[in-house]
DNA sequence: AGCACGCCGACT
DNA sequence: GTCGGCGTGCTC
């Protein structure tokens, strides 16, 4: 009775509502409600507006008022999409938390935060769904109008949908013909990702009862096909419910009809899911499996932990085992009726983590990855909001899933950088986001590495977050061997072929003669073969950007790796026209030709960007390589990365001084971590693993550390370094990008917005300076650093920061600068 | 982000 | 004489 008082008072108020844009503008913007819409209004929901002369844009309800705008009438809003809220208000305030800390606009993080079906434009084209069957779905008069328009191929932009219908309020048609997918919305046409499927089969649950399954075996006594392949069935499901399709064919005598034929009679369900990559072996790792003692130990410190502290640090060596603890305290949270969020590094989402999770938990886990199409992710996105998904493994967008009851965050790897969104805005680290978001929802986080971040680390170490010790390798495997090779003696003593010294080419003979695998480490493929004249030194720069091109032999062009630049190779120099141009460096390509001078006959593949994107298949390359096809597997930093091969005697570094030359103040950290992640990957389950490593500085103390496995000692000299500089975790540091095509302007500008800074806060203002790669799609680059004490206050340095760019912009002279600011930009 | 408005160069 | 280049400013 009260509540209909209220709507009834509603309806005849004039509200105003202040919206999200998906923009990048600095204010909000408010708009009038209808009357006859007014029920419908609600937080969170989204709504059409027009903005501008005739653009349309969906945005979100931030607020609702009904102070009228004094300096102006606001717009109608044109129509109100959902019928339920699609982002939750928890989320809306961790949208303005994300803007306010990352210093980016609350539009920009909406822009990160939805999929793009959820933002449809003006613009947006619509098209016929190449599966849809006018007889699958019942539509409704107006969406049966709008696929007869659609035909079998047109694409119609929303606008002409709307003029089409002779409506406005065309958004419920198109959400509801998104739904029964009868209609795709333009971006999916370019999507490329196909997720690799195949049949499998189940059993009925009724038959699971012994008693009904005796019945079924004297009903199918006639039928000894599919009798057979109810056996084979019973059989291989003892690892898991779902078996292949193939599998079962090829274990038993049935054929397609016999199986067809029980899944006609409801013995059977097909279900076509993405491939398996694991064998029957692994899955039953992880099935049935019972924490080590040292693993259970883990697991009840850190339950003890949580009852203290929000966030906890699980330092496990490689192959501890921390997935099992994981599995473990997932089903803790599910068992409370919580919901879990598993953040992975971007690499680690295609490879065996996610089958071990999703074989373990089935239908409750969603993955939630960029690479997945849209249909997908707004699957995805609605089955969280009800709660039917109750884990979402993804990479870091997925911090902003509506989650409606969030009881544990998990950030698999938490030093990887690939938790940091480095363009475009909002620049943010899902890591740290994750913290902040764990406070919202009033949950916990775990935080698992066996590198941990120096800044992780620190807090753990000052108790700002609990920490438990995994040091036992699961399996009893012992760490691998490591042996550093020196460049410079190896070079000296002439006892180098190509980039390999004679004591890496006597080991893997060996190991290759044991029928063993190897993997080679390169660091980045960046470091590549560029064309250099061998008589006056030029060499082929981007047009765009400030790099050497490098060349490719698999296109036979030179590429630039920063804006996608290229162009046909050259046969003479164009600075002097000589023919002597000479191929220098060194990337996985050439250690590849090299390899097949050295080895003739084994086989090679690389794992790298480039291959995977020609290939088109990544999983191929792994899988090739674990089922031994591949004897040796040239790769960047994805093979570090969350790959367990079984046969691997042997890890080469190819050069670690590129790694730790690297010019930052994190280049000794990062070699570390990566070092060490890499020698994790050595060793089979019942053999130590050997591991070389070749460098010229063959005595850096980070080298050291990594042989000695001494985290410790890493952490407190580089702790040292990093109190002595003052970089972080002592410091916070803001950099901030100054952009123009001119560069005489540009370095005008940057020095007078630098100066501007340092007036108002001091030496904390660094710079201008170049950056190493100076000029980037036509802009020129100049970078400002901030480096903020810990005890200066940071938010009123950010005040100060954003009051200078509003009084930078307003002069005339650089109106046209362009200014964009990293807040932690690491 | 996009779109209109506005002020300078090579064209029917 | 005009068409169109993209610099600048605004969008509730």
């Amino acid at each position: 009775m009260e509540n209909e008082l209220e709507l009834d008072y509603r309806e005849q108020e004039t509200l105003f509502i202040e919206v999200i844009l998906p923009l990048a503008l600095q204010i909000n913007y408010t708009y009038r409600v209808p009357f006859e819409l007014n029920q419908q209004i609600e937080i969170g929901k989204r709504v059409i507006v027009q903005f501008g002369k005739n653009r349309m844009y969906t945005s979100i309800i931030k607020s609702v008022h009904n102070i009228a705008p004094e300096n102006y009438t606001a717009k109608y809003i044109i129509d109100v999409i959902d019928a339920v809220p699609i982002v939750p208000p928890i989320q809306l305030s961790f949208w303005k938390w994300i803007s306010k800390y990352y210093l980016c606009t609350e539009g920009e993080v909406m822009i990160a935060a939805l999929p793009s079906a959820f933002k449809l434009a003006s613009e947006t084209l619509v098209i016929r769904h190449p599966n849809f069957q006018l007889s699958d779905q019942v539509l409704s008069e107006k969406e049966q109008a709008l696929i007869n328009a659609l035909g079998s191929d047109k694409k119609i932009s929303i606008e002409e949908v709307s003029e089409l219908l002779g409506q406005k309020s065309i958004y419920p048609v198109i959400t509801s013909l998104l739904d029964k997918q009868a209609i795709l919305l333009s971006e999916e046409l370019h999507d490329k990702y196909k997720p690799l499927l195949k049949t499998y089969i189940k059993l009925e649950e009724f038959f699971l009862d012994i008693k009904n399954q005796e019945e079924l075996f004297k009903q199918l006594e006639r039928a000894p096909k599919q009798l057979d392949a109810l056996l084979s069935y019973l059989h291989l499901s003892k690892l898991n419910p779902f078996v292949a399709k193939q599998d079962l064919l090829e274990h038993s005598h049935a054929g397609d009809a016999a199986i067809s034929a029980l899944i006609k009679k409801e013995v059977f369900k097909a279900e076509r899911r993405k491939v398996s990559r694991l064998r029957a072996n692994d899955i039953e790792q992880f099935i049935n499996f019972e924490l080590s003692d040292a693993q259970q130990k883990a697991f009840d410190e850190l339950k003890k932990g949580f009852q203290k502290q929000e966030v906890q640090l699980l330092f496990g060596v490689t192959a501890s085992g921390k997935t099992q603890i994981y599995i473990k305290l997932i089903e803790e949270i599910l068992a409370q009726g919580k919901q879990v969020l598993f953040l992975v590094p971007e690499i680690a989402l295609t490879t065996q983590i996610v089958e071990r999770i999703s074989l373990f938990f089935g239908d409750k886990l969603g993955v939630y990855h960029s690479k997945f199409n849209d249909n997908e992710r707004v699957e995805i996105w609605n089955k969280v909001s009800t709660g039917e998904y109750k884990i979402i493994l993804g990479a870091r967008s997925s911090i902003f899933l509506p989650f409606t009851d969030l009881g544990l965050i998990i950030v698999d790897e938490e030093h990887e950088s690939s938790f940091k969104q480095y363009d475009p805005a909002p620049r943010y680290q899902a890591r740290d986001a994750s913290i902040f978001l764990a406070s919202l929802y009033k949950s916990k986080v775990l935080l698992g590495s066996a590198t941990p971040s120096l800044e992780s680390y620190y807090n753990a170490r000052n108790g700002k977050y609990g920490m438990v010790e995994l040091l036992e390798r699961y399996s009893g495997t012992p760490l691998p061997q490591h042996q550093i090779i020196s460049l410079a003696e190896a070079s000296q003593k002439k006892m180098m072929t190509a980039f390999f010294a004679q004591d890496l080419i006597d080991k893997m003979r060996e190991v290759l003669h044991k029928k063993q695998q190897i993997i080679l480490f390169q660091n980045r493929r960046g470091y590549t073969t560029i064309l250099i004249c061998g008589t006056c030194g030029f060499t082929s720069k981007c047009v765009q950007c400030d790099v050497s091109l490098t060349y490719h032999k698999s296109t036979g062009k030179l590429h630039c790796h920063y804006c996608g630049y290229h162009q046909n190779t050259l046969n003479a120099c164009p600075a002097c026209g000589s023919n002597n141009l000479l191929q220098k460096g060194f990337g996985t390509e050439r250690i590849e030709e090299e390899l097949e001078l050295i080895f003739p006959g084994i086989t090679i593949d690389r794992l790298d960007l480039d291959s995977t994107r020609t290939k088109n298949s990544m999983f191929q390359i792994i899988n090739d390589f674990q089922h031994k096809k591949t004897d040796v597997l040239i790769g960047t930093q994805m093979v570090a990365k969350g790959l367990d091969f079984d046969n691997v005697a042997l890890i080469g570094v190819i050069n670690a001084d590129t790694l730790m030359n690297f010019p930052d103040f994190r280049a000794f950290e990062r070699s570390f971590q990566l070092l060490t992640q890499v020698s994790g990957r050595a060793g089979r389950r019942d053999e130590q693993g050997e591991v070389i490593i070749q460098a010229y500085d063959a005595k850096h103390r980070i080298l050291k550390q990594v042989v000695e496995n001494d985290y410790e000692a890493m952490y407190n000299e580089e702790l040292a370094e990093r109190k002595a500089f003052n970089y972080p975790p002592f410091s916070r540091m803001i950099s901030i990008d100054v952009k123009s095509k001119d560069q005489v302007l540009l370095h005008n500008a940057a020095k007078h917005f630098a100066n501007q800074l340092k007036h108002h806060l001091g030496d904390i203002v660094l710079g201008p300076e170049q950056p190493l790669i100076s000029r980037i799609r036509s802009y020129y680059i100049e970078q400002i650093t901030l480096k903020v004490k810990r005890e200066i206050s940071i938010n009123t340095v950010k005040e100060i920061l954003m009051n200078c760019i509003k009084e930078f912009q307003s002069e005339k002279a650089f109106r046209a600068i362009k200014i964009q600011i990293d807040v932690d930009p690491y």
